[in-house]
This record gives structure tokens, C-alpha cells and sequence, in this order.
DNA sequence: TCAACACCTGAACAACTGCTCATATATTAG
DNA sequence: CTAATATATGAGCAGTTGTTCAGGTGTTGA
């Protein structure tokens, strides 16, 4: 699905090479989704926190300096791209990652932040 | 910056663990704007063209299958990120990666799409 | 010289985002 | 039981995004 027409250039010859191994459609629709996940401030905020520790959305809300409603919108948006995962235990859902992909994520760009 | 205020929670004492290694609210900013270069299938797909090659707008455009217009309107939003830089050669003008963060960001979330 | 090519850019527009506010349910402390 | 707490969710709204379209500049091949 990636390139079905074959693909040639006189002058670039580097593009038909990339043609060859550039991402197929799909999963540039996948990895956009994850990255998705993370390009907000205020969902990078959650995630990282949810990196430490499992936490119910009180606790998020207070910890990201946002409204409860707010954290529980951008939570349900989280679980439904497969990020987060909850459970109940009494009032509270505790919320955590569901996706370690994202806490690498998180790493490999705190590391380049940290030397850049 | 990141927690100004003290923070404790008595029933969730990981609450102020994570309080304490929180990221800033300037480095979540910095971290979201980074994965927002990414965020969108088009640009994944430019992203890894030029992680493969360093190429013209024109080629990207047939390697992507999207306008000329659309590349260059992108490829404008990813030089201000200074996520690539570009050079002049007779009427074309080659772009490249100017961030190796994001070169490495790809292979992390391509290596987790292949086996996930 | 000049038409074709390569690229850029602003306007416009529909679609999407991220928030607030109001309101709902469920659980528990008193 | 009742009030307070914890969470969820829909509507609404301002701001942002990604594209197209129309036009602009600069370069080059014939």
C-alpha cells in the first residue's frame, strides 16, 4: 500500500530509494495517533505523571493544575487511543499507562530536551 | 516552575512522589510541540522521506501524494519548529532533517508499531 | 526571451481541539 | 438518609489545523 506505482526521478534518484521504504499509508495514521497522544502540554503533563505512578483524576487534576472535567476529557480521549487504562476502587478511578511505547516516547524526548 | 506550591495527598502519598519529578510546565511545552511536529500522517510521512534523503519539494510531494502547496505550507511549519533546515540548489530547494530527536523518535515508534 | 518549472505565501474554509459550564451518576462519610 | 466527594459526559465556543486556491517570485531550458 505504501508506493503501488513504481516511482522514478532523473534528477533525485535518493527519492526513488525512499520510495521504496517510506511508511505506507496506514502506518503513518498509526504512529501520527501516538504522537497525537503526546502533542499536548497538558496530556504530556498527565502521561508523565501517570509514567510515576497510578493515580485517580483528583489527583491528576491537582498535580496538572487543570479542572477534574477537563483531565477526565483528555483522560477518555487517552483511553480511547489505547494509552491509559483504568479501574475502580471505591469513589476514585485510578488511572495508569497502558502503553509502554508511550513512557519510551516520553523518555527519548525528556533525554533530547535535556542535552539540546 | 513545576511545583511551586507544596503538594500531599493523604490517600494517594504517590500523588507527591510524583509532585517532585513532575516535568515543568515549560519542558511539557517544549516536549508537546516536539511530538506535534509529528502528530500528523502527512508530516509522519514527510518526516521519514527526509530521514531517508534529504529531498525537494516537488519529489515530496509525489512521494507523499499531496500538493506542492500543502508540502511547502508543512515544510514551513517544520522549519519554524527547527525540526528541518533547507538549502537552494538552481531552482530547487532541498530539504533535510535538522533534528536528530526526530530521526530517533521515528525508529522508536516505528520499532513499537512492528511488534504491537 | 520566455514559457515552463520549482517554490512560497496569504486568504478562506471546514474540521478538529481543548476548555468551561451544567448536569448526571455513583460512592461514602457523618 | 443526606451532603459531600469523585468522576463522566454533552453542549457550546473560541482557537487551531490542514488543505485548496489564487497568485506571487526566482530559475532555467529551449
Amino acid at each position: 500500500m505504501a508506493q503501488v506505482l513504481p516511482y522514478s526521478s532523473v534528477e533525485f534518484p535518493a527519492a526513488a530509494l525512499a520510495a521504496q521504504s517510506l511508511v505506507t499509508a496506514t502506518d503513518s495514521e498509526r504512529l501520527a495517533q501516538t504522537f497525537k497522544a503526546m502533542a499536548d502540554p497538558t496530556r504530556v503533563r498527565i502521561l508523565h505523571a501517570l509514567a510515576l505512578a497510578e493515580l485517580p483524576v483528583c489527583e491528576l487534576a491537582r498535580l496538572v493544575q487543570i479542572s477534574e472535567s477537563a483531565v477526565s476529557h483528555q483522560l477518555g480521549l487517552l483511553r480511547a487511543l489505547r494509552v491509559v487504562r483504568r479501574r475502580k476502587i471505591g469513589r476514585h478511578v485510578l488511572y495508569a499507562l497502558d502503553d509502554d511505547h508511550i513512557r519510551d516516547l516520553i523518555d527519548v524526548g525528556l533525554a533530547h530536551l535535556a542535552h539540546s
